[in-house]
This record gives structure tokens, C-alpha cells and sequence, in this order.
DNA sequence: ATTTATAGATTGAATGATCAATCAACTTAT
DNA sequence: ATAAGTTGATTGATCATTCAATCTATAAAT
């Protein structure tokens, strides 16, 4: 690993500060202030190492769901899978998703505060269509083989994922309303096969 | 039905405009200037009817619910039911919440960009939990005759509730993304008996 | 080893824009 | 004539962004 410039440094730490204060008082009282005085630096910093708000911003929508797929990556590794298709890849998959390692109340509020503006910023409307291509795409690819029609295997995937996506939802807005195995459960009934 | 005063008008005319101004262009941009000038009037009048602009968005998040509400009354006496349990109680709800006439693009879109902020703003906390109460509750009291065991019923409540929300924000976030009737198929898996 | 030069890093005050809320004046209806 | 309804300019607060000034670290030169 190359050593970190100072500007590497500054960038992560603006980022993690954003989403500290984005997760703990919204999206909308994220200021700049508040921000850098959250990361222990001056509010020109931003400015000086990312040009606007907006482009903090950006990054910290994304920084949000790296940990997801180094987790996917790594649970495949884990089980030594070579492929992404089939019930052992679905788990991992699933299991990235729902972790309480990955699924953390400030992770998924900060995601639902970008979520909830993908309609008005174009910034995140990509950030998120790219992140959810994917996702649909890895669990389609994980269920293909589990379905008895081909075309069934997207809409599972899409299905897959709208669930996902409630639970992330739930974990934002209900602390500890949910547990991440009551999430598990809720899944598994939507493989149930009982329904093709 | 008793006339309605100017007062009552107003109000209606100023929280349809909030709903349309949040739905499509945010709430973040949804100034009271944009809401009177939606609704044509002057923006004085926001603060002579509903006091601030809290009130009339707090009135605003109540009044999406509504017609789901209605729908469900309806969708219960339109079928003869006296009773609240039941499988044909549970499709009365179901309905209610995703029939085309009730989850639209702008409900579903006003409604998400409220539950994101429910975190942070008490107002909007107060009718969420109340909503998602009673939400709750009245699925659980339909599924309850359909489950082996009592404690089942209220987890396959909240199961249910979850499955809502994520259609309802998957509709807010991908504009004719997912039909009402893939919807509903989704949610018949979640009620597939195999996983009980 | 010390000094100097230079680029990068950092600060915080100033600027201009935006917005909620207020209010005095004006209009309409009863 | 009285009350209710309505307007829009004004006020004060907040915020992103800019920028000139200051500080720090590194490397070249003496």
C-alpha cells in the first residue's frame, strides 16, 4: 500500500465526518461548518480539496457501499467460491447486505438521506443507478441457477433487492426494530419456491 | 357535508401545492415562495393559516395517508366484511397500498422524502410512528387467522409492512420500474405457508 | 548544519445569495 | 362598517463559496 498524501488523508477524513453528520442530524443540516468542525479542520478545507459541497457529497454516497461489496468479495473468498452463481454466492451476497457488521444504523441512515434525494440531484441518481445495476445484477446472477424459468431469475433479483432495500430502510428509521435474522427469514420466505 | 369555509380551502389548496412542489422537486427545495406561487397565492398566507411552514408540512405528511386509509375502508365494505381478519381483510390492505389509483410516483416520492427526515424532525416522527402503528396492526389482525401460531402473526405484520415500504419506495426512486402486480406476487411469496 | 526558496496546506473573515417570518397596508365580502 | 382575507416589501438569520494572509514542510544551496 502506497503511503497516503495529505490529501488522501483530508479527503477520507472529510467523508467520514460527512457521514457522521449526515446519519446523525440529515442531509439537510450537513453544512460545511459543521462538517469540517467535525473532522477537526477548517471549513475552506473542503473547498480546497474537493472544489464544492457537492462533490463531498458525492463521495460520501459512495464511500457508503464499498464496505457491501468488500464484504460480498470477501464472503465468496471465505466459502472459496469461484463462482457467483448459486445458493452459496446468494448467501454471500445476502449476507453483505444484512450483516450487523455492514448493516449499522449510521449506514443505512446516511444512505437513505442520499436515497431519498436521487430523484432531484442528478449526482446521486448515478451514483445510485450504478450501485443498484449491480446489485440486481449479482443476485440475478446468484438465483439463476435456483429458478426453474429463465425469466423468473431477473425479477427475483429485482425482488431481492426491493427487499434489501426495505430492510436497509427499516434499520434507518426503527432502531433496533429489527433484527437482522427476522431480515434473514423474511428473505428466505421470498425464496421459497412454493410460488414458480 | 358542511360548506367549506375559505379558511378550510386554502388549506387544501396549500397542502395539495406543498405535496406537488416536494414530489417533484424535493422538500429541500420546497420553499414556502414555490408552494404559494403553486398554489397562486401570496406567500403570506402560509403563515396566516397554518401559523409557520412546519405546520403545513407536518399537515402535508398527514395527508398522504389519507386516501390509503379510505381505500381500505372501501376495499372492506366494497366486499361485504364486517371483520378486520381474515384472508380477505389482508387483500383489502394489500390493495389499499398498491393498487395503481393509491401508490402513485408523486404519493410515493412526497412520502419518502418525509420518512427520511423522520430521524430528525420530531413533527414528521409523530405521524410516522402513528402511521406505522396502525399500519401494523391492521395487518397483523388479517393475518392472524392465517397463521399456525400467534407469535407469528405480528412478525408477519411487520414482514408485510417492510415488503410495503420498499415497493412504495422503489416506486418513488425508478419511475415505472416495477408494476402493482409484480408487487403482489412479491408479497404472496412472503405469505407462502412453506416457511412457517 | 544552517539558511533560503518554494509549494502545499490551512485559516477565518468577507461576500452574496436564499429563505422563513413579520407586518403594515390594501382588498373583498357580509 | 366591520371583519376576514390577502399582498409583498422588509428583516434577520443561515449558508456556500471566495480569497488574501499565514503557516508548515521539504529540498536545494551555501
Amino acid at each position: 500500500m502506497a503511503r497516503q498524501s495529505i490529501e488522501d488523508i483530508r479527503k477520507i477524513e472529510l467523508i467520514d465526518a460527512a457521514l457522521a453528520v449526515i446519519a446523525e442530524e440529515g442531509h439537510d443540516a450537513a453544512t460545511t461548518q459543521k462538517i469540517a468542525a467535525r473532522a477537526g479542520i477548517s471549513a475552506g478545507i473542503v473547498h480546497h480539496y474537493f472544489g464544492d459541497k457537492a462533490s463531498l457529497l458525492q463521495a460520501s454516497m459512495r464511500a457508503i457501499r464499498k464496505p457491501v461489496v468488500r464484504a460480498y468479495v470477501e464472503n465468496l473468498a471465505a466459502q472459496g467460491l469461484t463462482t457467483t452463481a448459486g445458493r452459496p454466492a446468494l448467501e454471500a451476497c445476502l449476507e453483505a447486505h444484512l450483516s450487523p457488521a455492514i448493516l449499522t444504523v449510521r449506514r443505512a441512515a446516511a444512505w437513505l438521506q442520499f436515497t431519498a434525494r436521487v430523484a432531484y440531484v442528478p449526482d446521486y441518481a448515478r451514483v445510485h443507478a450504478l450501485v443498484r445495476n449491480r446489485q440486481i445484477a449479482a443476485l440475478t446472477r446468484a438465483v439463476r441457477p435456483l429458478v426453474p424459468h429463465q425469466g423468473d431469475a431477473v425479477r427475483m433479483g429485482i425482488r431481492l433487492a426491493v427487499a434489501l432495500d426495505g430492510y436497509w430502510m427499516e434499520c434507518a428509521t426503527r432502531e433496533g426494530g429489527l433484527t437482522a435474522k427476522e431480515a434473514r427469514l423474511a428473505i428466505d420466505a421470498l425464496l421459497s419456491d412454493s410460488v414458480w
